[in-house]
DNA sequence: ACCTGAACACCGTTCAAGT
DNA sequence: ACCTGAACACCGTTCAAGT
């Protein structure tokens, strides 16, 4: 993490660039204006000239990283981009961890913000032409989004886990040995599906899931 | 917000319930160490007697909405069980709009700390129930909890934009006549589906969402 | 127009001192 | 055992001054 040279003047992209490093690197608690100013070698009002403030700086770094994860080649198959552009978010998320806090904590501030109909508008064109009735697109393509960073996040809570150095199979032991030994008249569900647990793939089930809700969509009117 | 007077001792109880309040009130920026010692008419290092830290504080909010969104009567039909936690916790995220966005943090933090083992048992035990094959549990009730968060958190953020007094309906209109100018090369699918927002029922249209992914999940082998 | 960096208000946490 | 409140370290933001 040494301070960089201020070769180039300073740029809104340089410094939203630069925080993205620092969010990778240290999570929320990395950026910091001092990591910051640090990195780009320069001071706080310099980056005020350029942002306006941290909340914008953050909307900027998670847009710029959700756009770069949305382009999907066109296959002529709906069902195999949404299911890109899932893998796609999946991905996004599991190399920037951050990223799910900041788009739950965007959307509580403004519902529509920049990254939420970006989303929305990729995935819903697909819904759109599986050939479903247009009176559940909106749901269809609610479920789905939701699903993703739902399942995205956790994920990527369970890999900064093992970023400590803990080896992947002992983890998934040792969470399913835990589930194993809770109290069975209070988790008894958990306790079923600890075995699942211990050797499952994540992209795998990942994209089990995302077949799963295609398949509620679909179930009535296929396309 | 009149500060109360300090009848009873101090208890972690308390010192709880008034995080509650002052987040419901004023959302994650409402709740400081000045606000809350301030309403409980106590000093900073009394509260560090009974919680360890601001963090543990909010984990200990969170858990309790969320123990008491999800008590459910037994009414045999593990499908109107399922629809029926949903509904209460859309409603608790409703209430407390904070919600969304801790839940999203803690997860973060810790992926199965207290609040998310108890949310996958409550759902996944009527899951189980549902009759379809072992193996699918898991993924089933992650895509069932993963919408409700998204699509309550999504409801959350709108509600919020309505308690600036707006009224709903003209929210709604605004929205969908935003959405139907916007550029139709960029963002056809939005445009298409402005004109079902403005209309719909909140509620409904989640349950809706729920029903489908039921669908999804007992597509295959009904139960 | 763009940048510097000291100053300010605010916040979570600690801790010696009290009862 | 439980509470007080001053002190500390840190953080986002502002702004007069520089180039």
């Amino acid at each position: 993490m040494a301070p960089r040279t201020r070769a180039e003047a300073l740029s809104r992209d340089r410094i939203v660039e630069a925080a993205i490093e620092l969010l990778d690197a240290d999570g929320e608690r990395g950026l910091t204006f001092k990591t910051l100013t640090e990195r780009l070698a320069t001071g706080s009002g310099a980056i005020y000239w350029h942002v306006p403030n941290k909340n914008a700086l953050l909307a900027d770094a998670t847009a710029s990283v959700i756009a770069g994860a949305l382009t999907v080649q066109d296959t002529g198959s709906p069902r195999d981009e949404i299911r890109a552009i899932a893998l796609g978010l999946f991905e996004a998320i599991d190399r920037h961890p951050w990223l799910s806090a900041q788009l739950a904590v965007q959307l509580s501030r403004s519902p529509w913000g920049s990254a939420t109909p970006r989303i929305f508008e990729s995935i819903g064109r697909r819904v759109s032409a599986l050939g479903v009735p247009e009176a559940t697109w909106f749901t269809a393509t609610s479920a789905l989004t939701h699903y993703i960073f739902g399942a995205a996040g956790q994920n990527a809570a369970n890999a900064r886990v093992l970023d400590g150095g803990v080896d992947r199979a002992e983890f998934l032991h040792a969470a399913a040995n835990a589930w194993e030994e809770l109290d069975s008249g209070e988790f008894p569900f958990m306790k079923s599906i600890a075995g699942q647990v211990r050797e499952h793939d994540d992209r795998e089930q990942f994209l089990t899931g995302v077949d799963l809700i295609l398949t509620g969509i679909t179930a009535r009117s296929p396309g």
